[in-house]
DNA sequence: TCTGAAATTTTGTTGTC
DNA sequence: GACAACAAAATTTCAGA
């Protein structure tokens, strides 16, 4: 994972569909290695997959919503009720544990307000919560999939890791 | 923008690597028709593009931060600044303007705690603030790029909306 | 006007140095 | 890591419903 590899994370977590050969050439290499970087990275999986973006607006579906919920039990069987009954609606796009007042943080979109009270009924309907904030989103100001590699710390090695693994495994 | 459309899009939205082969044969189409319904889901901007997927965890950025925040002013150069500096930011992944309690929300992706007291630092020197609160995400339930498809109203037609304009234009 | 089969071109993949 | 041969996929063309 050198810097040539994040170059070529960049570039894809940026724009999928370039060439290999266009990629190659950003980062002044040629196709094979290129290539063959794109595959280790895959193989590691620091590179997750490729996804087409959608636009939220032209399909009618521009409202989101954060949802803070505080739990209703602490029990094992509500926590797996509740996880695997909010995970699996299709609105939730964002869902997350959290640290603080708050036990999870939801980001749901909808089509409209009729459409998120619809949802919000079914989401109090799956267990008991204590408490529930809906916030909802007036703007979009930035939403990216791409993540600050530029900060990101000088770990994850994917070659250095599978050597380590193997010495332990060895 | 009918049934097959809707169905191209939510196989492009879960893997955009696959050829058109394989989802022509997944929608009953042959690759010409389906290709052609792809390029105009692409010029509709329905489809938007394609990114790659990266593993925040592998990558060292596996902590993420809903940050609260209150403005401290109303005025058009406080807001432009504001605006600006915080979508500038990499680490905001993010950034919505809000109704209600809050007005801005942001989900920022770090390494650690010192890179997001690093980050909040810089996020309160940009511009005035009321009030910033940050809540810690400890663990991703879910996190996906996909929108619902399933719950899209049945407007956003793109070659409707395109005769639509022509006969305003005409 | 939309579909499907085949030809063409571009791109991805493998082997050799 | 580069270059050249090969395989597969995307794109265009064209015939038919």
């Amino acid at each position: 994972m050198d810097a040539i590899d994040r170059h070529i994370l960049s570039i894809l977590q940026e724009d999928a569909s370039l060439s290999i050969a266009d990629i190659a050439a950003q980062v002044g290499l040629s196709q094979t290695p290129c290539w063959k970087r794109i595959q280790r990275l895959e193989a590691s999986g620091v590179l997750q997959g490729r996804v087409a973006l959608l636009s939220p607006e032209k399909l009618g579906l521009g409202l989101s919503v954060y949802v803070s919920i505080v739990a209703g039990e602490h029990s094992d069987a509500w926590l797996d009720r509740f996880t695997r009954s909010v995970a699996a609606m299709p609105e939730v796009v964002e869902f997350y544990r959290m640290a603080g007042d708050v036990d999870y943080m939801l980001r749901v979109v909808v089509s409209d307000m009729i459409a998120f009270d619809e949802f919000y009924k079914r989401l109090i309907a799956v267990a008991p919560l204590r408490n529930v904030v809906s916030r909802f989103a007036m703007e979009r100001i930035k939403a990216t999939t791409a993540l600050p590699l530029e900060t990101a710390p000088p770990i994850a090695f994917p070659r250095a890791r599978r050597v380590a693994e193997e010495a332990v495994a060895g």
